[in-house]
DNA sequence: GGTACCGCACTGGTCAGACCAGTTTTTAAA
DNA sequence: TTTAAAAACTGGTCTGACCAGTGCGGTACC
C-alpha cells in the first residue's frame, strides 16, 4: 500500500482513537514530514484524503484542524455522491419522513425498555428544558428532546443512522420550529405529544411509546405537506456547506 | 478556495452529472495535468480528496478509474470515521439487525403497497431465481430478492440507507449464507420465510409483509446469535477494502 | 511459425528544493 | 508605549527528477 494511504490511516487513528479533539490543530506539514521521514508530498497528500472524509480541514496559513462534529453529527451522509441525487427533489424530504416514523419509534420503543437511572434523569432534564423554553425563539431543546431518547435505546447504529437522516433534512429544507409553531393549536398539540412520549418513556411503556413516538413524526410531516400546499413560508435553501456551526434548529 | 479543490469539485461533477460509468478510466495525472495548465501536484491531491471521498480508485502502474458503485449502494456509510468505531464490537452485528428488522419490515410494507406491475414482475423473477438456484452455492440470488423488495417501496431514502447497513454488515462480519445455511430445519424456515414475503408482497397486503419480514430478520439474527453461543463457524475478518468484487455474500 | 523474453513506454508514488500567499510573532523605530 | 516593518511561521503551487508497478511490442530463440 502506498504510504500516503497508511499515513492517512495512521493519522486517522490518532485523531478517532487517541482523542484529539475537535478544532484542535495537527503538526505542520513540515513537522510531520519529518517525524514520519517522509516528505512533505506524501504528507499533503495524506492530509487531502482526510479532508476528503471530512475527518480534518485545513485553513490557509493557519494549520489543518480536527473536523468538529458533534459525536456521530456532522459525518457521512451529509456529503459525498449521496446526496447530489437528492438535490432538489421535494419529495426527497417525506421519503426521510417516513424512514424516520419508522426510526423513532423503534428508537421510542427502545429507550422504554433500556434506558438506565442515568438515561432517565438526562431525558426528564431535558424535558424540563423543553418546557421552560419559549419555543419560538429556540429550537436546540427540541432536538435535545428527541435525542435523549434516541440515545437512550443504546443502539449505536440507529443513533447514527437518525442523525444521519436529521443531517439530510437540515441540507434539503430550513423549516425550523419557527415555521411550524407559530399556529397555537399545532403548537399544543406537539407539546402534549411530547409529554405522552415522555411519560412512555420514562415510565417504561415501549409499545405505547413507539406508537406516540411515529404518531408524531407523522403529525410532524403532515403538518409541513400542508403547510407547502399553501405556499407557505416554508423555505428551501441551497445546499451549502458552510463553515460556520449556525447550528438553529430545523426539527419537529 | 485552493485549486486542488476546484479541480477535485470539477472532476467530480464530471464523474457524477457526466455520467462516467464506474470502473472507467480516467486520464493520467501527467495529462490532467497539461490539460488542465496546472502541476501535476495539484491534480495528485485533487485526486487523494476524492480518493478519501471513495469517488474514484487509484492502481499503481494502472491509473484512477472511477469507483463501482451499484448505484446507491457502494458509497457512504461503508467508509469515513464510522466504521473505527464499530471495528470490531460484535455486539454491534446485533444492533445493525435490530435497526435492519425495523426498516426491512417498512419496506415490505411499504413494497406490498405500491409495487407497480412492474416491480411484482421484478421481484417474481428474482422469487424464480431464488427457488432454482442451489443456496448453498450462491446467495446473489438471495441478496436479489430482498432487493427487488426494497426497491419496489419507492423510498429512495430507505433503499439508501439499507444498502449502507447492508454494507456495514458485509464488513463487520463475513457470514455467508454457507455458514447459515447447511442445516436443513434452518434452511427450510428460511424458504418459507421467503414464500409467505413474497406471496405477501405480490398480493399486497402491506401489513402482512411488513410482519414476516420482520420475522425473517429477527430469525436470522437469533440463527448468528446461537451459533455463535455454540462457538461455531460464524467466520470474522479484519476489515479490509478489497478491489475484486468477490460479492458472496453474508445476508440472510 | 510460434513462443518466451527483454526492453521501452506508459501508469502512479516519492522525493527534493524552490517560491508564492496568507497568518502570527517578533523586533525595531517613532 | 504604540505602531509599523520584518521575520518566522502556516499551507499552496510549481518544477524536475527518479523509483516502482504494468503492459505492449519487437526480437531472438526454439
Amino acid at each position: 500500500m502506498a504510504i500516503s494511504q497508511e499515513i492517512s490511516y495512521r493519522l486517522e487513528r490518532m485523531i478517532l482513537d487517541g482523542g484529539l479533539a475537535p478544532e484542535q490543530k495537527i503538526p505542520s506539514e513540515r513537522q510531520l514530514a519529518e517525524r514520519l521521514r517522509v516528505s512533505r508530498s506524501v504528507i499533503r497528500e495524506a492530509l487531502h484524503e482526510l479532508q476528503g472524509r471530512g475527518v480534518i480541514e485545513t485553513r490557509h496559513g493557519k494549520g489543518s484542524f480536527v473536523s468538529s462534529m458533534v459525536p456521530g453529527s456532522g459525518d457521512i451522509s451529509t456529503q459525498g455522491p449521496l446526496m447530489h441525487l437528492f438535490e432538489g427533489h421535494p419529495r426527497t424530504l417525506y421519503d426521510l419522513l417516513e424512514v424516520r416514523e419508522q426510526l423513532e419509534g423503534q428508537a421510542a420503543f427502545l429507550a422504554a425498555q433500556r434506558a438506565t437511572s442515568l438515561d432517565r434523569h438526562r431525558i426528564a432534564k431535558a424535558f424540563r428544558a423543553l418546557e421552560e423554553t419559549d419555543p419560538l425563539s429556540n429550537a436546540r431543546p427540541d432536538h435535545g428532546f428527541h435525542q435523549a431518547i434516541v440515545e437512550a435505546s443504546h443502539n449505536p447504529i440507529l443513533v447514527h443512522v437518525l442523525n444521519s437522516l436529521k443531517n439530510m433534512m437540515l441540507m434539503t429544507v430550513q423549516a425550523s420550529v419557527a415555521n411550524l409553531n407559530p399556529r397555537a393549536e399545532m403548537r399544543k398539540k406537539i407539546v402534549l405529544q411530547h409529554r405522552q412520549l415522555y411519560e412512555a418513556v420514562i415510565s417504561g411503556r415501549p409499545a405505547s411509546a413507539q406508537k406516540v413516538a411515529m404518531a408524531h413524526v407523522r403529525f410532524v410531516s403532515k403538518a409541513m405537506r400542508d403547510m407547502e400546499k399553501e405556499g407557505s413560508t416554508l423555505i428551501r435553501v441551497p445546499i451549502e456547506q458552510e463553515g460556520q456551526n449556525s447550528h438553529q434548529g430545523t426539527r419537529d
